[in-house]
DNA sequence: CGGTATCCGAGGCGATACTG
DNA sequence: CAGTATCGCCTCGGATACCG
């Protein structure tokens, strides 16, 4: 039943780890750590990411509480986004996942080698006979 | 130029991520701390994977090292499943990831909440006028 | 037992065009 | 400036059936 309790657990995180660690927001995220940014300056500091894609990731992590949109009625409109408390505290598990990534690389990638050669060879063997 | 080789280096990162935080990975590497597991023990540990997603999730895994995939070659074969010690190093990141997602629930929650009233009232705003 | 093969629908994401 | 709207691809994952 511990097994069943966390599955069950599990799902609401796994909701928020795909908001969270989408394709763009660690970017997003990482940049607004630095300083709060207008729209098109995030676009121009992550210049591979559309407008559309931009707008579904800041909308997301506002939705989450991470970050917040505040709109200065000027003409033309002003919006800034900034990160919010609750945001801040996700840096540090975030970055021990890039920390591990980042040192892990090499070995990962040699799995991977290894992994394709196991493949090759297990093909050419049922070529074989 | 310090943001555009951020950039540049998070792309394997990104990838990285989606190999190993993708829907079923956490639960197959929680089961695999615990011990060794046959193909089948896995699916009754998690219950609401289909064959074919957790095949995809363990070729996954394995393919980045994070797993060992070994067969005895009895008749029928048994296939036995554990993790690896480059797998072992990724508990304690994760961890503090589900950690802060469970600490942070119900701050995220409210969030939701309040994002969800906000949109309410802007929409009845638009209907008024 | 431990998988493959195939079909399918939902959703993520990009490209492009338009707007207050 | 800061978006919305639309289209279309493409991958992920579930359902189902079959296999050594």
């Amino acid at each position: 039943m511990d097994t069943a309790d966390e599955l069950r657990i599990e799902a609401p995180h796994r909701e928020l780890l795909d908001q969270i660690l989408d394709k763009w927001s660690l970017s997003v995220l990482n940049e607004l750590c630095e300083r709060p940014c207008r729209f098109n300056e995030l676009r121009r500091a992550i210049p591979q990411v559309t407008q559309k894609s931009l707008t579904a990731t800041l909308r997301r992590l506002e939705r989450n509480g991470v970050i917040a949109r505040e709109v200065v009625s000027t003409r033309p409109v002003a919006v800034r986004y900034r990160i919010t408390p609750l945001g801040k505290t996700l840096r540090s598990p975030v970055d021990a996942l890039l920390a591990w990534a980042s040192q892990n690389m090499p070995a990962i990638e040699r799995a991977r080698q290894e992994f394709a050669t196991r493949e090759e060879e297990e093909s050419s063997f049922r070529l074989e006979r």
